[in-house]
DNA sequence: TTTCGCTTTCCTGGTT
DNA sequence: AAACCAGGAAAGCGAA
């Protein structure tokens, strides 16, 4: 503040000053910040915006999505009008698409497999995303025939609660927010797949991406031509039967508008089993024979179908992951990156490994859950309602897509918080979850008043309606009228507080704590489903017990502890491959499957805290957890959490604070152990670490909150656990150390000191080792 | 089964 | 007065 005011008020010493100039250069700060970013991203810090897709929600930075996307940055603009944080339901995509589109743009690069990538290229062409845009002539030709096809078919579905913001939006010609309501025959699927097999099988990895998106773009031409035709003509099926002629089977498929859609993983994958046991072989051009209700499950199915690669899934023998990399992409813009090179493929196949351990489990446990469904199970074995629904007003179609589709609201919270509902919660007489169990009060069908979609024609698809509870209604699960749950973004961006009811708070004690392995648990008591609530959900003490709300930190007034009771950010399911920070396995153990190591990126990724990694113990080798000032240790030591949660104060001295104390006592908090509950107030972790004091791992620094100082013990471990190449020198000891120095025969090197270059080389016990981190805070001044 | 270390909760009292 | 810290007491958990 000081160097302000001087520079104001005595210009002449400035320009003296300015003879001697300084550059000062943050040598890693391109890479760091991007690596921050995607931090605050998997750490929903400063969230403005969500991204929905499959049931998820990801809060996502409007800055960072607009940088990449041009859809994206023309959709925040317009609902930037409606001050508040939009929500993009993103339709039509996979949930990993969503998640590798995600990380391209955080990143600026993704690494997955190459069957995957015409789906990740097809929904990057719908949202236009930078860099995987690279044919912008196609581009540009593309999005010219939408917005002429537009004018008159683009279906114009942006709804949201807010009436005015529906009015404005639409009164805006929102046009970037459509639907089309186009699909394509099964048969068609089969085609394309087969030619995708075979250029699968004839080309490299190049050539084969190449191939697969000129594939996607001629299908995406032909759709675009189709709903020109659509809008020119009156009689559409024309145009579709023109698509697809020879495939399109009506003895087959001509139920198609009747079943009821809709999109889910679980569905896709029936789909695609369905389709690889009835599809011919390269050789063999038969017709596939289906029985009636595998004709109908098709039928169901394939209306879902996003992509006829996503039969390519089943059939390619190829599946070595591709790593798309942008140099000159979408993140640029914002700032430029010195892109790393891939991972070794030995790597990536474990990841791919990983994802698809994690894969089966995903679908163990919607099986699991499928199998529980009555209700699904007389949608895959019989026919589904041919009828629209019913005499429910709140109901809202679920598009169909070739292209992705999307809707906007500005009630994020509240829609939010429909989209985490559980789907067992859906109302009995639907027939089939949908990822999207949109609040019935905050999405209106665009026929107003609601009339049972018509069936134009076996091509067009009018998606049937589905019911659900409105809100603040006894079905509710939550009573939301009470508790409406935010946005798990940043209490800073959501500075609404918000109450959790008994309920809820019940729901949320019964999500496994961390470090166990959930066992199999019966539905009533534990949805099979992946519980959607506990990591996004922002929760506070409704016993007002917490002391600690909206006070001003006393030697940092800056910093403001809100009222929120801000639960562990949730690690990204999504696999981050090469810009992990944790790479490598905490320890290395012969034990068995309990004590096996942990991988910390594998943690994080299946939502687990990576700093609660074990640690081997010297007897027997066994592993135990961190103690809590290990934990915070970790927490200094990773650039995802220093300065954010924790920070130091005087590394030399072992002297650190604590930034965000209610959320680093929440994270340790919910590890293992039956106080795995919702909120360890940081009253009590405060206790455990004083606990400590009695111990020498940690000792008090007076007079000031929320920091502390590691203590002998620390610092012994410390030494133990790091190579003496990094002891640097010996950190000022107090007198109790030094006694307690004196009384163990040998001096404690500051082994702190060196922490910051503990990440490049170290694989020590105590600090989960580290790739070579970019924001390892090693900013230098050149 | 017991012991022990550690964590967590609750509490009182003191300091800022 | 509120927020925070220090520390005692007790219970519980998990590893040894």
């Amino acid at each position: 503040m000081k160097g302000y005011v001087t520079k104001e008020e005595n210009p002449q010493k400035h320009v003296m000053m300015a003879d001697k100039q300084y550059q000062l250069r943050w040598n890693t700060h391109t890479s760091s910040f991007v690596n921050l970013l995607d931090q605050f991203r998997t750490q929903e810090l400063y969230c403005d915006a969500s991204l929905a897709c499959c049931g998820r929600v990801y809060p996502v930075h409007q800055v960072v999505l607009s940088a990449c996307s041009e859809f994206f940055s023309n959709v925040f603009t317009q609902a930037s009008a409606s001050q508040q944080q939009p929500l993009v339901v993103v339709q039509g995509a996979g949930r990993d698409e969503v998640e590798c589109l995600l990380e391209f743009m955080y990143t600026g690069q993704v690494t997955i497999s190459r069957v995957h990538l015409p789906a990740l290229l097809r929904v990057a062409s719908s949202l236009q995303v930078k860099g995987l845009l690279e044919a912008q002539g196609l581009q540009q030709k593309m999005k010219d025939q939408q917005l002429e096809a537009g004018v008159k078919d683009i279906q114009f579905i942006a709804k949201g609660i807010d009436t005015q913001f529906e009015t404005e939006v639409q009164s805006r010609q929102f046009q970037a927010i459509c639907q089309l309501n186009v699909r394509v025959s099964p048969g068609q699927l089969e085609t394309e797949a087969k030619i995708g097999q075979r250029e699968e099988a004839e080309c490299d990895m190049v050539k084969d991406e190449v191939t697969s998106w000129n594939t996607e773009c001629e299908r995406n031409e032909r759709l675009v031509e189709a709903v020109s035709g659509f809008a020119k003509n009156t009689r559409p099926e024309r145009h579709l039967s023109r698509m697809a002629p020879k495939t399109y089977d009506s003895n087959s498929y001509d139920v198609v508008q009747d079943i009821v859609p809709y999109e889910s993983r679980r569905h896709e994958t029936e789909t695609c089993d369905t389709l690889s046991s009835i599809m011919p072989s390269h050789d063999g051009d038969t017709q596939p024979r289906l029985s009636p209700a595998t004709n109908q499950r098709l039928s169901c199915t394939a209306s879902n179908l996003k992509s006829p690669y996503s039969a390519q899934r089943v059939k390619s023998p190829c599946s070595s992951p591709i790593t798309l990399t942008t140099h000159h992409g979408p993140f640029h813009s914002l700032c430029e990156t010195k892109e790393e090179p891939p991972d070794d493929w030995v790597k990536q196949e474990e990841e791919e490994e990983e994802e698809e351990e994690e894969e089966e489990e995903r679908m163990e446990e919607e099986s699991s859950w499928l199998q529980q469904s009555d209700d699904m199970k007389t949608l895959l074995g019989h026919a589904p309602p041919t009828s629209a629904p019913s005499s429910s007003p709140h109901t809202f179609s679920t598009p169909v897509i070739t292209p992705a589709s999307f809707i906007i609201t500005p009630n994020t919270s509240q829609l939010r918080r429909e989209l985490l509902k559980p789907l067992p919660n859906l109302s009995p007489d639907l027939t089939c979850p949908t990822p999207f169990p949109l609040p019935s009060s905050s999405i209106s069908h665009h026929t107003s008043p609601y009339s049972p979609p018509q069936p134009v024609s076996p091509h067009l698809h009018f998606s049937p309606s589905y019911h659900y509870s409105p809100l603040h209604t006894s079905s509710s699960p939550y009573p939301h009228s009470v508790s409406p749950r935010s946005s798990p973004s940043s209490p800073r961006s959501l500075p609404h507080p918000v109450i959790t009811s008994a309920v809820e708070r019940a729901y949320t004690k019964q999500i496994p704590p961390l470090m166990k392995i959930p066992s199999p648990s019966p539905p009533d008591v534990m949805p099979t489903q992946e519980p959607p609530i506990p990591q996004t959900t922002q929760f506070i003490n409704d016993d007002s017990t917490y002391p600690y709300s909206m006070t001003k930190e006393r030697s940092h007034p800056s910093i403001i502890h809100t009222r929120l009771f801000v639960p562990p950010p949730p690690f990204p399911p999504h696999p981050r491959p090469t810009s992990q920070p944790f790479t490598q396995t905490v320890v290395h153990s012969s034990e068995s499957n309990n004590d096996a190591p942990l991988n910390l990126s594998r943690e994080r990724r299946r939502g687990r805290d990576p700093f609660l990694g074990k640690i081997a113990t010297k007897r027997k080798r066994r592993l135990r957890g961190p103690k809590c000032w290990e934990y915070l240790a970790r927490l200094l030591n990773d650039p995802t959490t220093n300065p954010f949660l924790v920070r130091w104060e005087n590394r030399s001295n072992g002297v650190f604070r604590l930034v965000e104390p209610a959320i680093v006592a929440q994270r340790w908090g919910r590890r293992a152990g039956k106080h795995a509950n919702e909120a360890l107030t940081y009253e009590n972790f405060a206790r455990g670490l004083r606990y400590h004091y009695a111990t020498g791992a940690l000792q008090p620094v007076s007079e000031r909150s929320f920091v502390y100082r590691f203590g002998p013990k620390a610092l012994k471990s410390l030494q133990e656990n790091t190579p003496p190449a990094l002891i640097l020198d010996r950190a000022p000891l107090s007198s109790q150390q030094q006694q307690e120095t004196h009384s163990s025969s040998h001096s404690l090197p500051t082994v702190l000191t060196s922490m910051s270059s503990l990440p490049t080389t170290v694989s020590s016990t105590f600090y989960p080792p580290m790739t070579p981190s970019p924001a390892s805070h090693s900013q230098s001044v050149t």
